[in-house]
DNA sequence: TTGTACGCGTTATCAG
DNA sequence: CTGATAACGCGTACAA
């Protein structure tokens, strides 16, 4: 055996006194090989004994398959994206294939973001609301992976590739039309503002659509972070307090509902709240927020579905499909 | 070039008109080898045109090394969960090594979830609050991957490896102190009825040791799942409301603080609520959530620094540090 | 500065 | 049922 490092398929060969391909089709557990019980124990008891464990890169390479499915998303807090990844997680639970998160951050260039993304050896991608607009990403995917199965999922796009979109532009449509009906008329938009959000967007051109055709005029206002802190700055400094706010997520929505309790503003009555996403804890606030909720499990079922026919059939054509989100209506809107 | 696949490395050579080794050593990105401008610009231009990528697993074959950090932890929604891969996150994105995180479920058989996570080739692992018992973990990394560099992270871990743990049973006992200097005697002990942490664990123990020792009945109340009904239903049907509730999690106690509004009772008057983890939402819930905070950022590091000196230098022995969370009293307990 | 040749640890195709 | 042997795609001594 070599002195220094891992013990190798033909260390296993030699200390069982048999062939290397021998010892291949033991661990291959296939049933369509005929294997003597003698030689399956030899071998058996050779990798225990040497501690051996298949090299999964050289296996790889042998296969041209890695068992693995890429999920590229951006790794930073927020519950919406901890709901996604518990849902991949159940999809792909009853596949023999292996889910590998990896983060793509949209506050690194995305060129850097996928060379990193690109450095696990994955069958297939998934790619998560990353944020870098569709065509960007499409680009990118194309430079750096042409030939590897691609799906991307949620609110961003590109019409080159195959995706299961989320309609976030109904979504704010429909939630504007809702926050409208009330009568309610200084309504501002509530995003982080050092995301492309807060100017850009299915959500943000929804909003302005909305005011504009009402004759209203729009108000933007953006928060540093969700802390209360920022949150506070962003609601006082903004001018007189808006009579509701059509927030980016729910997030968002859940931060602003704490900070106007503070402020001694009672949410559904001083100030109406919208939020986007659909988290569970919108349901739980104080007074409970309406939201734009996405269809997470269908569009999670969906994507896989899609992805899985690229990985089985490499001639697979574009696959694309938009969902609409649901506009759920609760306390803090609702008068 | 091979009709059907991916161009390889030697395609690009002959359309360039030169050697692999030559194509190899230009996309090297080393600097100490010289190549002639024309050479240089012959590759690249045969690299674009042809769509070359390297093969992510012959590299990794010839070199050893993949280049990833594989983060084995349950991908269940978990607001605390999240915030540690956000941290996690930021500890890497200062290296050259990518972060992926794998889904290690204790839904599974840990044998199970452990060649799951394998399937990922990794130079180090972290397995963060994998809660199958330390012992069990250690065995299976034995077993399974016995070479490779690991250290594990949070509330669980075993002598035999190296870790980064947090004393949860310094805070159980720091919180139950607190609880009960507030002269409340009726406390129970709240947790998912279908986690190990309902009846054993530095939490439970905590809270059992300090009753007993104050004399005092233990009353461990179980919750099916964290949605207001299961959370309703194990709150009213526990018998007469206790004094005060020390919740598995912030997660927890958020649910209970939901619920118990619902329920007519004010919470840090009627009754007392205690979490773990420190997770920036017990700020801002309706009456802030005294909490056992758990040291995400430090952990975090220190993990890192471990395992990086695990992979730099194979020969490093045991690294293995204990934390502290901290308690940070708020009104949900302080009267 | 570039090319030749080998080996990394597998799986798979042949004979035997 | 088992053993040689040929790839898989790439990095890198060594030679030119």
């Amino acid at each position: 055996m070599k002195s220094g490092g891992r013990p190798t398929r033909d260390d296993v060969a030699e200390y069982a006194q048999i062939s290397g391909a021998t010892v291949s089709r033991v661990l291959s557990g296939r049933t369509d090989l005929s294997i003597s019980p003698e030689t399956r124990a030899k071998v058996m008891e050779a990798v225990e004994k040497l501690g051996y464990r298949p090299n999964l890169s050289a296996r790889a390479l042998m296969t041209g398959k890695t068992g693995l499915v890429g999920l590229w998303m951006c790794l930073g807090y927020s519950r919406y994206r901890s709901q996604v990844l518990d849902q991949m997680r159940n999809v792909l639970a009853s596949t023999d294939l292996t889910l590998a998160v990896t983060d793509v951050d949209e506050d690194y260039s995305v060129h850097h973001s996928f060379s990193r993304a690109l450095r696990v050896p994955v069958d297939g991608i998934i790619a998560f609301d990353t944020s870098a607009s569709g065509e960007t990403f499409a680009r990118n995917h194309d430079l750096l992976a042409p030939m590897t199965p691609f799906v991307s999922m949620g609110a961003y796009w590109s019409e080159a590739k195959s995706y299961v979109g989320v309609d976030l532009r109904a979504g704010a449509d429909e939630a504007m039309a809702h926050l409208l009906s009330t009568g309610r008329k200084r309504i501002a938009y509530l995003a982080p503002s050092n995301s492309d959000t807060i100017s850009s967007g299915a959500r943000h051109d929804g909003y302005v659509a909305a005011m504009r055709a009402a004759g209203l005029p729009t108000q933007i206002v953006g928060v540093k972070t969700l802390s209360p802190d920022d949150m506070r700055r962003a609601l006082t400094e903004c001018g007189p307090m808006p009579e509701a706010l059509l927030c980016m997520s729910d997030d968002v929505a859940l931060c602003a509902s704490f900070v106007l309790g503070q402020l001694g503003k009672q949410v559904g009555r001083d100030v109406a709240l919208v939020g986007f996403d659909g988290i569970q804890e919108t349901e739980m606030a104080p007074c409970p927020i309406t939201t734009v909720e996405q269809p997470v499990a269908d569009m999670c079922r969906l994507t896989w579905q899609f992805l899985q026919a690229q990985i089985e059939f490499p001639n697979t054509g574009l696959q694309q499909k938009v969902l609409k989100p649901k506009l759920v209506i609760r306390d803090s809107s609702r008068s």
